[in-house]
DNA sequence: CGCTGGGTTCACTCACATAATCACAATAAG
DNA sequence: CTTATTGTGATTATGTGAGTGAACCCAGCG
């Protein structure tokens, strides 16, 4: 990756994060040179001279740009951790903010009973995948399986939620798809059931030029499932993990995915 | 504060973070409901029935929201604190981002020499003042005069800071106007002078309805200065800091504030 | 003095993204 | 079959930001 991509790059990261295309672009201007006039800024840059004063005095008041009122004016950028840390925190604040926010409205429901069957959800991300994961296994009572179709699906976490669920008495069985990781979750998990293989269709359909792995695959108490998707989308680093999750014993997709799970398992199983 | 301004707060707060109106809106409905369908969330949010669909897939991409394919498709949020991790996540990665595209494009500039007289430049935001502080802490050689006048811009950091330099031999004279600081002060620095007042008339100009307070008044080496003030600007707790430094022993700036700083000095100093 | 030229600000146009509304297809209920 | 409700797509407004040029200010200089 050349220099040119680094600047479009960073341009792009900070229009993210709040900044308009001329802030950015006299951001990264400014980063390139100890500091600038408005018309150096202007040339190295892509902004209209005109323009350059209205964008750095933005960034002045984000505390991304110093100012010195001379003729011409001359402007600097603070350095790159402190520009980062300043962008950071901001953010983090805004989110502290909502937090607190939101928790003084959530309770305006009108509470109203409902059907608790044959649901099917959609969710995507990472974190939100992980944390219905958890939620889901924490609430088991009777039966766990769960199928690791990804090293990574596997963190110290679910680890520890999986350790509580067996032992309160919940029967855990999981599925692994590499041999890498048997290891490791049987020593984690002694009393649970470890099977390898009978899914491994599971894996990356090659056929198709599809870059689709399956990650997870949760069945819990024989009624709820989830499973996600990871797909490598597009040339980029654009991955993105998808997940459906499904309630009640008779929901179609909860009763295919069991039998699905049944089959592997029974072909497979150690003690 | 109502509910009413806290729901207008939290979407505000939302769109701050990268969310659209719709988004916002649509969101906020589902944080006060178990669960809804379009048209419920069309009703409590303002957004218009036929648009919830786009807003709440987009949130849905971003992990905020689960999706129930069913007729009526019903939508969900997520926790509140999933919710917030996931998005203070997003800006985290994004700034670690920034930090290395940055770095990688840094050096990239001219070197050109550049005369060190007569600067005078202006910042704004805590960081951004707070680093500076900082730096001129550290490349003092000889004497540092530092007037607090607002407790809290007297941080651990600070104090390490100034430690230091004495111990490398520069003069530390200390200003402050609150009594209560004081103690603190001559406890941490004993080697530093510390004086009390001399300059009350930089707190609050009480006679004008301004609320502005100098906040830090720094003079390093008798030839740089800097000046942070304090703004309790508008009604609401929008405050902000700016300052401005200069450099330059025959800066008109730094001439000034160096001539009051020894006013204020010697009819008080301690030894 | 008035001119000239760079530096700076301001006001204006244009394009694009988003908000808002509508028309229509699909589905379920009566 | 009719009707109401749900979902999708197309269309029209509106507002924000990018891009451009005129006006202003203030040197220095003829």
């Amino acid at each position: 990756m050349n220099d040119l991509s680094h600047h479009e790059q960073a341009i792009e990261l900070l229009q993210e994060l709040g900044l308009k295309e001329y802030e950015a672009k006299a951001f990264v201007a400014l980063t390139r040179l100890p500091e600038g006039t408005a018309k150096e800024i202007s040339e190295i840059s892509e902004v209209p001279r005109t323009r350059v004063y209205d964008a750095v005095r933005v960034l002045e008041t984000k505390g991304l740009v110093e100012i010195q009122h001379a003729n011409p004016q001359r402007f600097r950028a603070v350095a790159i951790d402190e520009a980062a840390d300043t962008l950071r925190r901001e953010y983090e604040d805004r989110t502290d903010s909502l937090r607190a926010t939101l928790r003084a409205i959530e309770p305006a429901a009108p509470d109203e009973e409902t059907e608790v069957t044959h649901e099917v959800w959609s969710l995507s991300g990472g974190t939100a995948i992980t944390s219905r994961t958890r939620q889901l296994v924490d609430e088991s009572d009777d039966e766990v399986v769960l199928v690791i179709g990804d090293e990574s699906a596997y963190t110290s976490e679910l680890r520890e939620r999986l350790q509580a669920a067996g032992d309160r008495g919940v029967s855990v069985v999981i599925g692994i798809t590499e041999g890498s990781l048997r290891e490791r979750v049987e020593r984690d998990l002694p009393d649970a059931r470890v099977f390898v293989s009978g899914l491994e269709w599971l894996h990356s359909s090659a056929e198709t030029g599809d870059e689709t792995v399956i990650r997870r695959l949760l069945l819990v108490d024989r009624n709820t499932i989830l499973v996600s998707s990871f797909h490598e989308d597009l040339g980029e680093g654009h991955e993105h993990e998808q997940a459906v999750f499904g309630r009640g014993f008779d929901n179609g997709l909860v009763a295919i995915v069991r039998r699905l799970m049944y089959t592997g398992l029974l072909s497979n199983v150690e003690a």
